[in-house]
RNA sequence: GGAGGAUUAGCAUAAUUGGUAAUGCAGCAGUCUUGAAAACUGCCGGGCUUACGCCCUUGGGGGUUCGAGUCCCUCAUCCUCCGCCA
């Protein structure tokens, strides 16, 4: 949620981001915002009056209850039609607010200056990459299901059977294999990169949706149980974000970093027939995902940090990859800055996004109301929050087993992998 | 699921029969001081206002009243006890 002190101060930037990235429709709701507001202040000016009038009267309505000097009967006639003013106005001002709410719930956040121009994910700035590893795959390849079906590692029939298309299921070594990875994942970001393991809860309530920005906008992306009033999170972001909601954090705790496992729930409600083989487009995956709360000042040394916390895991892996800078028109709303880690898949010929890492700022920390009150002021201060994939498995399994098969058609567990797995093939 | 108790600022604690949120600690600014400490003054949740000031804020929402932390309804969370259960 952007300020709404920022808006009026500078509503011509406001109107150029959403030119940048392509929303220029929603000019229409940023006008609309500016008159609410201003109407808003108008009938502010004028309920606080009464509102004044009401406080005074009231008080000598008490001094002459107390003294019995008097008769108090015309003040309180006179406050009744006072106080059926007041709750007339305040209706009316009620209502401007939730319009004003629901604008400012729906506009995205400002641009970083680095970020590209651009319509679509083709006009997304290569900033790093390719970053490749020699995996000698000289010979016919197979794709990642030929070499799960094979294998007996991977079963999307059956998955289909038991809950729908869109949800896989690892038997034997393929569930080992992508438990080592999730293992792996959390080791190395609490081992080596500093962060906290936190174990969330994968069903969360509204307000924690709309903490991090996935409500009102996008709720048809998410699974919703009606009968406990309750979401299924679509990544861990949304549970270890609103971990502080409402809170007001300790200057010397900052900067948070966080590491969470969890299952990953998306509808992926529109995108049915787009990139659907396999593991490329499914409705539960795992994923590990990193999660930061710092000063505003630290928040862009951060985002780098989070990204090369992410290409750690990668390197590692021996997994090529590149490192997109999102343009305009393809970064999510929440964020002013974005990297996508996409990795390769030889048999697709073409990059799998496999992480994001975005820095919001302090748009989800307005939202969900996490504040800390900065060194040497006693003035509470919102602050940034940013969050990357570190990473999501279900990529990264398919460019794992394509770049690792062998002619025989067998997968080499990587090396980093090992001592998870308690094998090194899988055959 | 049932019964009882609780929720007040960053933390901790007050508020006769309803009369308009008090205090301590922590933090910030200033005065004093060679400097620090102590002491004193102001600030210390949000909004409106050029400003002086004013309005709102006692877990959320609603009601009664001229006036609600206080009375009523409702929801949430926490604690205690009972019941059920992996």
């Amino acid at each position: 949620m952007l300020d709404i002190n920022y808006i009026r101060q500078n509503p011509e930037e406001v109107a150029g981001m959403l030119k940048k990235r392509r929303q220029a429709e929603d000019c229409k709701s940023l006008d609309e915002l500016l008159e609410y507001d201003r109407e808003r202040r108008e009938l502010i000016k004028e309920t606080d009056t009464l509102k004044a009038l009401r406080n005074k009267v009231s008080k000598d309505i008490a001094v002459i209850k107390r003294t019995g000097q008097g008769s108090a009967e015309d003040l309180i006639r006179e406050m009744k039609e006072v106080a059926d003013k007041i709750a007339g106005m305040d209706e009316i001002l009620g209502k401007i607010e939730k319009q004003m709410e629901s604008i400012l719930l729906s506009l995205p956040n400002k641009l970083h200056p680095d970020v590209p121009e651009g319509y679509s994910a083709e006009e997304n700035r290569i900033c790093k990459g390719p970053v490749a590893f020699d995996h000698a795959l000289d010979f016919p390849l197979m794709d990642h299901l030929d070499l799960g079906n094979k294998l007996g590692i991977l079963d999307f029939e059956r998955g289909a059977k038991i809950s729908g298309t869109g949800f896989p299921v690892y038997i034997g070594k393929g569930a080992r294999l992508e438990r080592a990875l999730l293992n792996f994942m959390l080791d190395c970001h609490t081992e080596n990169h500093g962060y906290t393991e936190v174990f969330p809860p994968f069903m969360v309530n509204e307000d924690s949706l709309r903490g991090t920005g996935q409500w009102p906008k996008f709720a048809d992306q998410v699974y919703y149980m009606n009968e406990d009033n309750l979401y299924a999170i679509p990544t861990a972001e949304v549970p270890v974000t609103n971990l502080h909601r409402n809170e007001m954090l300790k200057d010397e705790e900052l900067p948070i970093s966080y590491a969470a496992y969890s299952a990953c729930f998306r509808r992926e409600a529109g995108s049915y027939g787009k990139d659907t083989r396999g593991f490329l487009r499914v409705h539960q995956f795992n994923k590990v995902e990193m999660v930061k709360f710092t000063r505003p000042e630290e928040s862009y040394d951060a985002l780098e940090k989070i990204l090369q916390n992410a290409e750690a895991i990668l390197n590692a892996l021996r997994i090529p990859y590149r490192v997109l800078l999102l343009c305009s028109g393809d970064i999510s709303a929440g964020a002013t800055k974005c990297y996508d880690i996409e990795v390769w898949s030889p048999a697709e010929k073409k990059y799998l996004e496999a992480s994001s890492c975005s820095n919001f700022e302090d748009y989800q920390a307005r939202r969900a109301n996490i504040r800390f009150k900065p060194a040497g002021s006693s003035k509470p201060t919102y602050v940034h929050t940013l969050n990357g994939s570190g990473l999501a498995t279900s990529r990264l399994m398919v460019s794992l087993l394509e770049n690792y098969q062998t002619t025989e058609g067998t997968i080499v567990v990587p090396e980093v992998l090992r001592k998870y797995t308690g094998f090194d093939v899988i055959d």
